[in-house]
Order: C-alpha cells, then structure tokens, then sequence
RNA sequence: GGGCCCGUAGCUCAGCAUGGAUAGAGCGCUGGCCUUCGGAGCCAGAGAACGUGGGUUCGAAUCCCACCGGGCCCGCCA
C-alpha cells in the first residue's frame, strides 16, 4: 500500500528516463530529471521536457524517446514524443485501483506523509500587543502562523506555537496608565475591548494634554498654528471616543487631568515596570492578563490555539538579554559611543553571511542600537534573547510578522551568527506578510479606529446563518449556529490565506465574506455534498471495478485526487500555504462539474456504482484533510 | 541617498523560487441549465500592449539591467 498514489506513477517515469539516460552512456547525475505537469489541452499526465538534455549532450529528442520506450512500465499506459516534451499518460483506471486503496485506509492521515527528519519547530505568531484587540491585520498573521503549524504538524514535525506578549514598552504604559485611574470601574464588555478603549482614551488625553503644554510654551506663531490643528485633530477624535463611553471617558479624563504630569507619570510606570517594580508588575500584569483572555476567546472561535504564551518583561527580568549584551560585545563587531552598536554589516560581512541570505554584497546593513543611554532595553535586542530561548528547545524557528519589522528580523538573524550560533542564524526565518489596511483610512489602534476581529466573525457567522436557514427551514437551530460558525469561520480563513503573503491587502467586507466560488464555503458546500450522496448508500461499497470509470470528468478527479499527498508535501517543505487552497479549489471545481454531469446512485451496473462511490470518498477525504490543514472545519451538511 | 516588496482582464488575484506547449481563476457583464444524489452549483461567451524600454536564450509574465508608478524600512519606537 502506498502514501502516495501520483508518486508512483512519478517513480516509474522519473526511472524510466533515468534507465534512459544510463543506458545512451551518461550518468544519471549530469542530467536534472525534472518533470512538468502538462496543460489540460495535452493528453498526458507528466511531462519531461527534453530540451536542455538534447542540447547539452547533442542528443535528438527522438533518440531518447526511443530509449525510454525501451522500459517495462506498469502503470504508465503510453509515451509520446510531442514538440520536444516525452509525454507520459498514466493508466488512470490503475491509478484508481492504487488509490481507492491506499486512501480508504489512511483516511484522515492521507496525503500527511512524515518527513524523512522531523524537526522541533517553533512558529510564533499573532503576537498583538496586548492592549487592544486583534483586529483584521492580527488576523492575517494569526491566520497565516496557525496554518503553517498545521501544514507542518501534517508532515509530522513537533510544533510549538507561541504567542510573544509584548508587554514592555509606552503603548502598554499609557495603557496601565489609564487603567489604574479606572480601576473600580466596571464594564460589562469583552476585556480587550475594555482595555483598547481605555488606551484610545488615555492617549488621546494624553495628546491633548501634550499639546497643551507645548503650546504655552509655543515660540512662533507658526509653531502655534500647527499645535492649534493637532489639537482640534485630537479634540474630534476625542468627541468620538466619548461617545462611546461617556461615563468611562469622564472617569479618565479626570484621572488624566488631576495628574501634575501625566506624561512623566506615564514614562515613571514604564521605566518602573522594566526594574520589575512589584506594585507596577501586577497592575501592568493584570491589564495584559484581561487583554489576553479577550485573545484567547476571539482565537477559539477562529480555531487558531497557541502552546505558549511568552511575557517579553520575563526576557527582560531575566539575564537572558544582558548575555546578549555581553556575548555581542565580546565579539568584534560592536563598538561603543553613547550607546553600544552593532555594526551587523561588518558581521555579515565577516561571516559570509550576505551570499548566504541572497543579500547584494555591496548593499549595507543598517547598524543596530543594542541599549538605551539610559541602560534600559531595546525591542530588537530583547527579540535576540528570546530568539536564543525559543531555540533551546527546537530546530527551527519561525517568525511570523510583518514586512515592516524586515530589518529588525535580519539585523536579529545576523546577530545570531555574530554570537557564534551559525546554525540557528541558517535556521531562524522571519515569515514576513503585507499589512491589511482599510479603504479609504489608515488603521489607528492609538485612535481606537480599527476594524477588529470580533465584529468581523459576528459579521460572517450571521451571514452564513441567513444562508444555512435560506437552505435547511427545519434545521434544529442548535445545529444551524453550528453550522454557521462552521462557515463563517471558513469563509474568513480562507480569505485571509489565499492571498499570497506579499501582496498588501485592502480589507472590504465583500472580500472577507465572500460565500462564492474561489471561498472556503465553495469547499466546504462541494465536501458537502460528498458527503450528502455517501449518507444515501446503504451497507459498503467494496465490490467496485475502477476499470468501468470511464466518464473524462471522474477521470480528472481520479489524478487530482492522487496528487494531494504530494502537494501538502510541496507546501509544507516549501511554507507556501496558498497552494493548498489553490488545490482544494481545483478538486472542489471539479467535483462540482463531476457531480453535475454524473448522477453516482443510479449509475449502473452496480461495480460502476461502487467505484463512483469509493471516488466520491476519496474526494470527501481529501478536502476534508485539506480543509483541516486550513484549520476550516468541514460540515457534512451546510 | 540606499535597501526590500508590489505592478498580469473593468475590479480582486493565481502563475514568477526551478524559463517551456494556446497566460489561469473569482467578482462584475452576456446567454443557457431545476421530471435526476442539495442551484453556496453547472455549461457557454465577451474581456489581457503580463507597468515601460533594453538584454540573455531555440524559447521570457518568469532571469539580468535601466526607468516609471505605489508601498514599507534605514542608530537609542515596537
């Protein structure tokens, strides 16, 4: 029995050329046996293109053809030389027989098939900071680092997930600024929603009230005129939040307003907070704590779950980043003025590094401030210490975060190397994504304007409802929540994934919510109906013919089917997610035309029957699997 | 000034890593398909100077160079 079905068929061709190549007196290591899956309007089913080989060695297309013709072949049916291409057709009707096989007894395993090494992997993603909301930006790159840790849980590799809190820095302490005015107040409202309202606030007042000083102490008119526009710029936006909650917009202002100094307020907690201040600690602790729990409901309900959750403060209070410091200082690549520096070009340089990332030689990385004049901590150093610690226990490290962060994350790769850690520098990836943004306004968490993930789940779910009710009117209404979570769900993953990473993306609804064709309900409607046909067969199936399949279309989703193991296994080794809904799209299309054209439960006679039903399996399982790798769950009604 | 990313049909995107056969989809638009397992569907059609100009190659959307347009980043934010 095997794993996969399209690679035996593969083996067989790749051995026949290489039998080919051998046998017209070369080695088989001169030649790069690659082969091409051939475009619809050719009647084959891998392709060797001929011409690099025939030219290299002067050696005719027909020559070779003529030896590959000469192997004994078992599942490839015929071999035709077309415009330089040896086109290889597989016995479809054998390749049914392999797979009904292979996959009826795999099931849910099919298409996973365990890398040769498993290998400890760390992906850490989502990591918002903790003081408002996810929204849909966050959502992309939980999206995106969950189903990596899928895909390579698939391929059998230990994955631990980990959220990094951000807990250290202004953002968090103008948020426990205002929260420690507001303590008492309490609010029925989902905690990170509370607390990114309390931020919005407190940093709106703390704006005004900054510009307020700056303006008596204002020296030209000019500089006036521009602090007078900032600040009826903050006014109106501080209008708005007040809308939202007058009563807990009065309690700050108050707080914010009774303060000689807020802003030094604010700078005290955080300076503070780093030297690990116990009374500072559990407020700043106790506001991220409730933001957290706020993530934790909203990722549930995404199906998206994190192995770890890591306090930056914990790497600071540690002596994991004075190592740092003192590793780096002790190598000769950082110098000291105010502050130490790294100079992370000269260590690039020096370790051979650029030619090993494919930077351009002569292009210069930025140096990088390790500390503060102060002696306090900085993001990127803190980020190399935790780095260090994710690798204690893995192989290989992933970062998911966005484009903006690229120099930091390289700057960070480079000081790996420079601390001697070589191969945690060739292991550690910064799987960087494009930024979501609204149309028409740039997303503001500092002015409480986001689109956040909650409210686009409700969104979706509601609408999925009204579809499942339109579908199903004496549906158990338990069931159509569930179902409509199910599909929500989906509809926003997918979405989110089958963009490419690279490419910005402009958030409308329309786009998020799209229950068409090319969406995760689309998917989800086609396993659907899989298993909806399924559900109507009485008793097994067993006694089947797969050389009755005949019909072009079942045909197609026979091959289709046959290649999912070798595709999760592309995507996974290669960490390129959207192949997966490119492929899941692909057989959902075809079952669809499949399922139009061929009425399975009358077909006849009853082995012909059978073999429809055992590819209908087969394909419920594989966009069931498929589904599963997206983290989409797969309904059997919808 | 330097580095990186994006530019493919009216709109939104695949394809580019590893060059190969007629550049694929979705939305929208036109016209068909419910006596058949569920129409979130199926079939057909119109719609593309692959940003521009060079180059490499038997062959370029894909590789190289220059330019144009948009975005991000570049010593004490994260």
């Amino acid at each position: 029995m095997t794993s996969n079905p399209f690679g035996e068929f593969r083996v067989e061709c790749y051995n026949a050329v290489k039998n080919a190549i051998v046998n017209l007196g070369f080695e088989s290591s001169q030649v790069n046996i690659k082969f091409e899956i051939p475009p619809p309007s050719i009647d084959a089913h891998l392709a060797f293109p001929t011409f690099t080989f025939s030219r290299s060695f002067n050696i005719s297309p027909k020559k070779i053809y003529d030896e590959i013709l000469k192997f004994h072949f078992k599942l490839v049916d015929n071999v035709k030389l077309t415009a330089g291409y040896i086109n290889f057709c597989v016995n479809i009707k054998r390749l049914a027989d392999i797979l009904f096989n292979s996959i009826s007894k795999l099931d849910e395993q099919y298409g996973f098939i365990p890398a040769e090494k498993p290998m400890r992997i760390v992906v850490e993603h989502t990591s918002a900071n903790p003081i408002h909301p996810l929204h849909i930006g966050a959502a992309r790159n939980a999206v995106i680092g969950d189903t990596l840790a899928r895909l390579l849980r698939a391929r059998g590799h230990k994955v631990s997930t980990h959220f990094y809190i951000d807990d250290v820095g202004l953002q968090v302490s103008v948020a426990a600024y205002g929260f420690s005015k507001i303590k008492s107040f309490k609010l029925s409202m989902k905690p990170d929603h509370f607390i990114g309202l309390i931020y919005a606030i407190t940093n709106c007042l703390l704006e005004i009230w900054k510009i307020k000083r700056d303006l008596d102490n204002a020296e030209s008119d000019e500089m006036r005129i521009k602090l007078l526009s900032k600040l009826s710029e903050w006014v109106s936006i501080a209008n708005e939040l007040r809308e939202r909650n007058e009563k807990l917009f009065d309690l700050l202002n108050e707080g914010v307003n009774s303060d000689p100094d807020p802003i030094r307020a604010v700078a005290e907690l955080d300076l503070k907070y780093e030297l690990g201040d116990e009374s500072v600690k559990s407020l700043i602790r106790e506001m991220c704590s409730m933001c957290i729990e706020g993530f934790k409901e909203t990722l549930k309900k995404i199906n998206v779950y994190h192995d770890s959750w890591d306090w930056e403060s914990d790497i600071v209070w540690s002596s994991l980043v004075k190592k740092v410091l003192k590793g780096l200082r002790e190598t000769s690549f950082v110098y000291e003025e105010a502050v130490p520096i790294f100079d992370a070009n000269s260590a690039a340089n020096k370790l051979g590094l650029k030619e090993k990332l494919g930077l351009n030689v002569n292009y210069e990385i930025p140096k990088l401030i390790l500390q503060r004049s102060d002696g306090r901590s900085l993001y990127t150093t803190r980020d190399i210490a935790y780095t260090l610690w994710q690798f204690r226990n893995a192989d290989k490290v992933i970062h998911v975060i966005g484009v903006e962060q690229s120099l930091a994350q390289l700057q960070l790769k480079v000081a790996l190397a420079a601390l001697g850690y070589t191969d945690l520098a060739e292991n550690f990836i910064h799987y960087s994504y494009e930024l979501v943004s609204l149309p028409g306004f740039k997303m503001s968490s500092r002015r409480g304007k986001y689109v956040d993930l909650d409210r686009i789940l409700d969104e979706a779910v509601e609408r999925a409802k009204m579809e499942v009710l339109k579908r199903n009117r004496n549906m158990d209404g338990e069931l159509v929540d569930k179902i409509s979570r199910m599909v929500g769900v989906g509809a926003v993953r997918y979405a989110l994934i089958s963009v490419s990473p690279n490419k910005k993306m402009v958030f409308t609804w329309d786009r998020i919510l799209d229950f068409n064709r090319n969406s995760g309900p689309f998917i989800q409607y086609a396993h659907a109906r899989a298993c909806n046909i399924l559900a109507k067969v009485e008793g097994a199936f067993s006694d089947y013919d797969s050389s009755m399949l005949e019909d072009e279309l079942e045909l197609d989703l026979v091959l289709i089917v046959s290649r999912f193991p070798e595709i999760v296994t592309e995507a996974a080794d290669t960490l390129r997610i959207e192949l997966i809904t490119d492929y899941l799209y692909d057989v959902a299309l075809k079952f669809n035309s499949f399922y139009d054209s061929v009425h399975v439960l009358k077909s006849k006679p009853i082995q012909l029957r059978n073999a429809r039903l055992q590819l209908v399996n087969a394909v419920r399982i594989v966009l069931s699997n498929g589904l599963s790798l997206l983290g989409i769950d797969a309904p059997n009604r919808m």
